[in-house]
DNA sequence: GTAATGACCAATA
DNA sequence: CTATTGGCCATTA
């Protein structure tokens, strides 16, 4: 009993629900991708162990092979850093730049500025001032 | 069959 | 600040 590995309608149905949350992220925001990982669906065959080890780094395969209508760029490493090496990583800076993200001299965001927030349904939240 | 590597992350050194 | 490591999957060579 239990499997720990994903068949194919298991990895197919996890890419599908990836890019649907991505496209949730609104413009002038990220998303890491382990926070992405948490908002998904673990697959069934999976044991919880296995998706907190590495479905952070699924989500990165998802958003390698994801179609024009996912803003892949969104989407960023826990320490808001961009995590794509050679030419994506300036398509990825000049794209969030022009939607308004700032970069620090290290090439990092302040995730506690950008980072895209689920709105929580309930009373309304005081904003934080900038 | 083995071995290396990956658009990660949190904890350490 | 940077570098390394455990996690122990999926893909590719």
């Amino acid at each position: 009993m239990g499997f720990r590995t994903m068949n194919t309608t298991d990895k197919a149905k996890f890419n599908s629900e990836v890019w649907t949350v991505v496209k949730q992220i609104p413009s002038g925001k990220v998303a890491t991708y382990g926070q992405i990982a948490s908002m998904v669906k673990k697959p069934e065959n999976v044991e919880d162990n296995s998706f907190r080890a590495f479905g952070p780094r699924w989500v990165g395969t998802a958003m390698a092979t994801c179609t024009e209508d996912v803003p892949w760029h969104r989407v960023v490493n826990s320490q808001g850093r961009i995590s794509i090496r050679g030419e994506g990583t300036t398509v990825q800076r000049e794209r969030l730049e022009s939607e308004g993200v700032k970069f620090d001299e290290q090439g990092r965001i302040n995730l506690k500025v950008f980072q895209w927030q689920v709105p929580i349904s309930g009373p309304i939240q005081p904003e934080l001032p900038l």
